[in-house]
DNA sequence: GAGCACTGC
């Protein structure tokens, strides 16, 4: 054992005080949570209590590079070794760690990826996951792996660390073997009392009990700088949604002409020159207070100097993954508890502070306790692949803390295998090993794949290093439209991918002519940011370097706008969307909405405003990626031409899903195939039954993929049959499902729903017997028969809603001649065990929802 | 006609 230098503890730390018991507790277990709010000194001074019990390979994880780098400098200083020496740290581009490191700083990225070759750790003897409450899809996935090593490692030693919420679920999540939780230890925080000031935006209701008045936010947000006025000075954090509430609060607040007040704005997109200002904490003559216009950088990354007072508006755009849409969605929500509380919290940093809520306690009081963890908000494509590469079986019987929505996991495996990384048996295959090289989306990764058979590896490695990081492309608020037009010299009319290549070109070029200090001055001219130019091209290195080790070397440059759009297809099969004629038309007529395209599964998009092809549509588009917003967007885009996309889809499509599973059943095959259809829904993967099969087998199969994957098979029902009562059906379908809401506490479960299944009688002609001719047919029968239902959804209930006694989907159904039973299953720990719906059949359609386009043959709509 | 924040051999 190495000679260790004098550790001493500062002692106005709390964790200082509290150190013979957090080291007992180190010493007696072998998971130990410790909960701590800002300013504890647990982060710290953890590793150093771990040191002097012995501990000989300390891993300290944490979720951003800057802080696992500053860590480590500072525990280097206070034990006074060099860094790289006895404390190293190691972020994505960065390795200051050595033989001789023995507390090592990390990102839980790091860590993450370290398993690849170490699945035991073994190079560790204590593990500290530190900010574990911040619940990355990373530190979620560490906790889980780490619970089922902890038996195989039993001289492995794990500390969590928390803010003060919950530590009581790590606690439970780490239980010994006979369900004792593991030790939590509290230790307090070093802040001051904030004191916590309602004021809604709805007014009370006046003395004649109406006359309910609301103001707006910036109303609010000037009524509560207006009071702080009164109290001692200091500078105010305001918390609000985004750049457009940013913006349009500034402008209140200028127009109010306050005197004495300097007011800046703070968000990611902002240039590094004004996200500066912020840190500059000397003031222009007569300014007395600065007001701080935030997004939730300041709430985790960017700690704002000198703030006092915090007014918080109470939402924020979360990104949550649609899983209707299959698209990630910035709606603007109402922050948790948690999050007011971390806001609040800063304004108790240097002395005694106050918060105003723009929201009542009431509000507050309902509000749920904790945001949602990522991985219940996110695709989950690049876990499964992780997992997938690890061998860690059954994603089911993965212990997390918080197990996946099992509609996104099927998702997630949905989309590797429309990428090709799954064998038929749901293993990886050999793209798919490939893939999980590369530490970028998946989506991306198998771009690079592609790019080898084009001879464009440079360039697509270029572009998706570009879609990768954050857009090195600035707005300053004031010169908007100036750095619009420095940005538009790189634009290509075609292609959002071809402009980003552009200007890397440019980049690459300006660099090798000017020194550094010149370079980094044009990138400030030419409205870039110079840190985010600097990660595009170090992610570039790194994905070369990787790219090259799984056989792909960038290669000399090459002008091959069609063979980059090539290999970009392969990535984005079902991110296609081909011009919806009906709209672009009447957006034409109204003259202001843009057109709008088609997309897989039906949805609609547009393009995004920012975009060069925004003005004007083409035919066809494919897409990096699509985000809903105010309306669903496509980002990144390039126009194609839909003869030339279909034909590369469809061999895609076959190279994809080269094995395809199939299964006999009663003499006829039942095939897993692809189904491009431009025009209606796109690229898209369903079960396609080739010939005929018994009724009854046809049935229970065709029920079974339609709850399985939502979508109901495009077969008949029986709208054109005389003898069927539909109103009586329909009467019945709704009262069963109203029941349903009932006992489920829901109200809105048929909301979603639009038309719900048809009776199926499984007559495909007997002529149709492959895809082509399943589309020609099924097309045909579309038009000859317009109110045939061609589209069941059967996730009855919505997608959205917090339902936490209820699994979102039947787990079982049966169906014999008369009915059909679902039967959805309670959460465990619910008092009940489940629910079962009964429909009869054959059946029907029906949406209660006004203005739906579902055909419904019963509705009072329709007669 | 318009954008929360991070991360990865």
């Amino acid at each position: 054992m190495s000679v260790l230098p004098r550790i001493s503890y500062p002692p106005e730390l709390p964790v200082s005080a509290a150190r013979d018991e957090i080291a007992d507790a180190i010493r007696d277990h072998q998971v130990v949570i410790v909960a701590g709010a800002t300013g504890s000194g647990k982060t710290t001074q953890l590793p150093k209590i771990c040191l002097e019990l012995g501990r000989e390979s300390i891993g300290h994880t944490q979720p951003r590079r800057i802080a696992a780098r500053t860590i480590a400098e500072r525990i280097a200083e206070e034990v006074g070794v060099e860094l790289g020496d006895l404390v190293g740290y190691q972020v994505r581009f960065t390795d200051k760690a050595s033989a001789a490191t023995r507390i090592k700083l990390m990102t839980d990225g790091i860590l993450l990826n370290e398993l690849s070759h170490d699945r035991m750790l073994s190079r560790y003897d204590t593990i500290i996951l530190d900010e574990a409450h911040e619940r990355s899809l990373t530190i979620d996935f560490l906790l889980g792996y780490l619970k089922r090593l902890l038996p195989r490692r039993p001289d492995l030693k794990v500390i969590v660390t928390s803010a003060t919420i919950d530590p009581e679920s790590f606690a439970r999540h780490f239980a010994s073997a006979d369900g004792t939780p593991a030790p939590v230890l509290e230790v307090s925080g070093r802040t001051y009392p904030v004191e916590i000031r309602y004021r809604p935006l709805v007014a009370e209701v006046d003395e004649e009990g109406e006359g309910r008045e609301d103001r707006d936010l910036f109303d609010g947000i000037l009524a509560g700088l207006d009071e702080l006025a009164g109290e001692a000075p200091g500078d105010v954090l305001v918390f609000l949604s985004g750049e457009n509430e940013i913006r349009d609060a500034e402008d209140a607040i200028r127009a109010r002409n306050l005197p004495g007040t300097e007011v800046l704005p703070l968000y990611g997109r902002l240039s590094a020159a004004e996200q500066h200002r912020i840190f500059d904490t000397s003031r222009a003559p007569g300014i007395r207070r600065r007001v701080v216009l935030a997004t939730n950088v300041a709430e985790t990354s960017i700690t704002v100097p000198g703030i006092k007072y915090v007014v918080d508006g109470g939402t924020a755009r979360i990104s949550r993954y649609g899983a209707r849409s299959k698209v990630q969605r910035l709606p603007i929500e109402p922050v948790s508890q948690a999050s007011a509380n971390q806001r609040a919290g800063r304004a108790g940093r240097t002395s005694d502070g106050i918060a105003i809520r723009l929201y009542s306690e009431e509000d507050y009081e309902k509000r749920p306790a904790y945001t949602d963890p990522e991985i219940l908000r996110t695709g989950l494509s690049a876990v499964l692949l992780q997992m997938l590469d690890l061998d860690l079986g059954d994603i089911a019987d993965f212990p997390f803390l918080q197990p996946p929505d099992p509609r996104g996991i099927r998702d997630g495996r949905e989309l590797l295998r429309e990428l090709g990384a799954l064998t038929a048996d749901g293993g990886l295959s050999r793209t798919g090993r490939d893939l999980a090289r590369l530490p970028i989306d998946p989506r991306f990764g198998r771009m690079v794949l592609e790019s080898k058979r084009n001879g464009v590896a440079r360039e697509v490695l270029a572009i998706v290093a570009g879609l990768s990081i954050q857009d090195p492309r600035e707005r300053p608020l004031e010169k908007r439209e100036q750095a619009d037009q420095s940005h538009a010299r790189f634009a290509d009319p075609t292609s959002d991918f071809l402009s980003l290549l552009n200007l890397w070109n440019h980049l690459e070029q300006r660099q090798k002519e000017l020194s550094s200090s010149a370079f980094r001055r044009l990138c400030r001219a030419e409205f870039l940011n110079y840190l985010r130019v600097r990660e595009w091209q170090d992610v570039y290195r790194q994905l070369e370097r990787l790219a090259r080790r799984i056989g792909i070397p960038a290669g000399e440059p090459k002008v091959d706008p069609d063979g980059i759009h090539r290999s970009l297809l392969s990535g984005l099969l079902s991110q296609i969307g081909v011009l919806d004629q009906r709209s672009a038309a009447s957006g034409r007529d109204k003259g202001r909405r843009s057109a709008e395209f088609v997309g897989a599964r039906g949805v609609k998009f547009a393009v995004f405003p920012g975009s060069a092809l925004a003005k004007r549509p083409p035919s066809a588009v494919m897409a990096a990626e699509l985000v809903e917003t105010s309306r669903l967007f496509a980002r990144t885009v390039a126009a194609i031409d839909v003869a030339w996309a279909e034909r590369l889809a469809g061999d895609l499509v076959k190279r994809n899903y080269a094995e395809p599973h199939w299964e006999a059943k009663q003499g006829a095959a039942v095939g897993f195939e692809t189904v491009t259809l431009f025009g209606v829904p796109l690229v898209t993967r369903r079960r396609v039954q080739w010939s005929r099969v018994e009724p009854a087998v046809a049935r229970e199969m065709l029920l079974q993929h339609a709850l399985v994957d939502q979508e109901w098979p495009p077969h008949l029902d029986r709208s054109r049959d005389p003898a069927f009562d539909f109103e009586r059906a329909n009467t019945r379908l709704l009262r069963e499902l109203g029941e349903l809401e009932e006992r489920t506490r829901r109200r809105d479960i048929l909301s979603g729903s639009e038309a719900v299944l048809g009776f199926f009688d499984a007559r495909i002609p007997a002529d149709v017997t492959t895809v082509r001719g399943f589309e020609t047919w099924w097309n045909a029968a579309r038009k000859e028969a317009p109110s045939l239902l061609t589209l069941g959804r059967t996730d009855v209930l919505e997608e959205d809603e917090d339902v936490p006694d209820v699994q979102q989907f039947p787990t079982t159904w049966h169906t014999d001649d008369q009915r059909l039973s679902l039967r959805y299953r309670f959460e465990p720990g619910a008092e009940d065990d489940g629910v079962t719906v009964e429909v009869p059949l054959p059946l029907l359609l029906a949406s209660p929802r006004p203005g739906s386009t579902g055909w419904c043959p019963g509705s009072a709509r329709s007669s």
